[in-house]
RNA sequence: GGUGAGAUACUCAAGUGGCCAACGAGGGCAGACUGUAAAUCUGCUGAUUUUUAUCUUCGAAGGUUCGAAUCCUUCUCUCACCA
């Protein structure tokens, strides 16, 4: 009975990671819940300069979310200590100290994302600052002791640009250590992250082992999920992000914007259809018997769903059909207003649809802004009182009031 | 500490006194074709109502010159080799 419970929770635990390591340890883990009801802790660190979270997140808080479904507590680690040094895999490696202020209100704003997922009476929300600060030069000196130079060199990363001699920072090599040190700290069963994580991650059970915490936590790590280009990581930095806090039309419309290929990877990442429901997609889309675009729609549908309401879902797909397939104007826009006369390109630029008056005079050049439907020819078009709908491409749209 | 090489737009990377707002590639934006997919083709990609013009830009600050990304000086930073 227990053992097909356990069973259970380990397939919905396995779906989708790239790694485990260690697995006995949660099979363990899972048995002690279910026989007495004894629960466990899984850490999860993020970065307290980004508080804006997009799906790539959710791969790792949905995994975090069934962990708590069969027991667990969540460490919900903000690195903000850790963020002054930058991880070696980023690209920028000096970063601008955070005021506590602002990292207060990154936890904030994480919080009332994340519990969109998680379970907040399951989670607890901590700062390493709060216990690296403490360890004093004494407390960081010896943790250096605990790890050399050559197995420091064995992470991809950092041997990589060794060897093609970029230069690696001595405070770049404190950072797998410290983020270890937290899972010493916090006495973590369990760490999961991605697997650029794998170095780091892996320190954690080398250190609980060297500060003879008493257990060894097990990884398991999911794979990162590339951003709407299909090509780089979903990241803020590169635009190429689907966040949790967009508006339900940008979702659905962001998502259906991806290639025919990332959708199957989303599928897999982030959809709760069953491997094998998927399966079935795929050999639909094969065959022919399955549009596409169809199967793109009822990902889009699926996503939207979770983090507006079902009902927001459709709404935006509706709205997205009326939009892109019929080209009619959407049925929601931003809104500005002017003193009339008003020349084209200063509207555009006012109303940010254009960065600069100089790009909207070639996108006018070009073709490509629509005044209620019509395309703009006259680079030298001045409104006069009333209301438009300005456009410039298939996405950008803005209500203009002259008066 | 010593010696040498280098720093050009979002990225890579040409350009060594005027033809340079700066070749090319990638990326991005837009147009055609589509399913707001992919692929392909085309245009654009510093700013500015002087738009066959003007202004600002080639690590920073000065200087030489009618004229500088290009020459000189100082500074800052990066890399390599040696110690």
């Amino acid at each position: 009975m227990i053992d097909q419970k356990i069973n259970e929770a380990l397939e919905e635990i396995q779906r989708g990671t790239s790694e485990i390591i260690d697995e006995a340890r949660i099979v363990i883990l899972l048995k002690t819940f279910f026989e007495k009801g004894e629960t466990y802790t899984v850490k999860a660190g993020f970065d307290p300069t980004a508080p804006d979270l997009h799906l790539g997140h959710t791969v790792l808080l949905q995994k975090l979310a069934t962990f708590q479904k069969y027991g667990a507590h969540v460490q919900f680690l903000i690195g903000d200590f850790t963020a002054q040094i930058g991880d070696p895999t980023g690209k920028s490696e000096t970063r601008k100290k955070l005021l506590p202020a602002q990292i207060e209100e990154n936890a904030q704003s994480y919080k009332t994302q994340v519990f969109k997922i998680l379970n907040p009476e399951q989670t607890t929300v901590v700062f390493n600052a709060d216990w690296i600060n403490p360890l004093g030069a004494a407390g960081m000196l010896e943790l250096t002791t605990t790890f050399n130079v050559a197995r420091m060199l064995e992470r991809d990363d950092f041997d990589k640009r060794h060897k093609a001699g970029i230069s690696i920072s001595i405070s770049e090599f404190l950072y797998p250590l410290l983020q270890g040190y937290d899972s010493v700290h916090l006495k973590s069963d369990i760490e999961i992250g991605g697997t650029d994580q794998k170095f780091n991650l892996l320190m954690g059970r080398h250190l609980q082992r060297a500060y003879q915490v008493g257990k060894e936590q097990a990884v398991l790590m999911m794979p990162i999920l590339e951003g709407l280009d299909g090509v780089q990581k979903m990241s803020k930095s590169l635009g190429n992000y689907i966040a949790v806090a967009d508006m339900p039309n940008d979702m659905y419309g962001k998502i259906l914007s991806i290639s025919d290929q990332l959708m199957w990877r989303y599928y897999e990442l982030l959809s709760t259809l069953s491997l094998s429901e998927i399966e079935v997609l795929k050999v639909g889309v094969a065959d022919g018997s399955l549009h596409p675009k169809k199967v793109k729609e009822a990902l889009a549908l699926e996503i939207t769903a979770r983090f507006h309401t079902t009902a927001d879902a459709i709404s935006a797909g509706e709205e997205f059909q009326r939009v892109h397939a019929q080209s009619e104007i959407p049925t929601e826009m931003d809104e500005y207003s002017f003193e009339g006369p008003v020349w084209i390109a200063k509207v555009l630029t006012e109303s940010s649809l254009t960065p600069s008056t100089s790009q909207a005079r070639r996108d006018i050049k070009q073709g490509s802004v629509k005044i209620n439907q019509e395309k703009v020819d006259d680079e030298q078009l001045q409104l006069n009182a009333g209301v438009y709908v300005v456009q410039i491409g298939k996405r950008k749209f803005a209500r203009i009031k002259v008066s």
